[in-house]
DNA sequence: CTCTTGACGCCGG
DNA sequence: TCCGGCGCCAAGA
């Protein structure tokens, strides 16, 4: 009973994440304040899957990260969050093209090799 | 092994 | 700009 959790993360729900998801949510909490990556973004950088496999990965684990920062590629958060996402990502000064879209050119993040 | 399910992405109309 | 449709790929049944 030493240890219930070997990570630090918070399992919304039920079911150890996989490993692939380790990788996304790891990457994900990295995402710097004021900055977004798309869900394609994530799956490129870590060079298995693909947009759905983030998004699915999000969907059951994301509580645990700064999931308002993941946004898809058109600037846009995910539907089912759309305004609480705008409303964490503007109180964090991110850069809009609207009013309700992100200005993908300017906010879009990317890990780099010194960080 | 096959089939289904997705917090997606891109293209055409 | 808004729709509809197909592609992509991990995970579970």
């Amino acid at each position: 009973m030493s240890r219930t959790r070997p990570a630090g993360r918070r399992p919304a729900v039920e079911g150890l994440p996989t490993p692939y998801a380790e990788q996304v949510l790891d990457l994900v909490a990295q995402i710097p304040p004021g900055r977004v990556m798309a869900y394609g973004d994530i799956a490129a950088v870590l060079g298995r899957g693909g947009p759905r496999q983030v998004g699915n990965v999000m969907s059951r684990w994301g509580g645990g990260v700064p999931w308002h920062r993941v946004v898809r590629a058109d600037g846009r958060p995910a539907e089912c969050h759309e305004g609480q996402a705008l409303a964490l990502l503007r109180a964090e000064d991110t850069p809009l093209a609207r009013p309700d879209r992100i200005d993908m050119a300017r906010a879009r993040w990317h890990p780099e090799p010194f960080d």
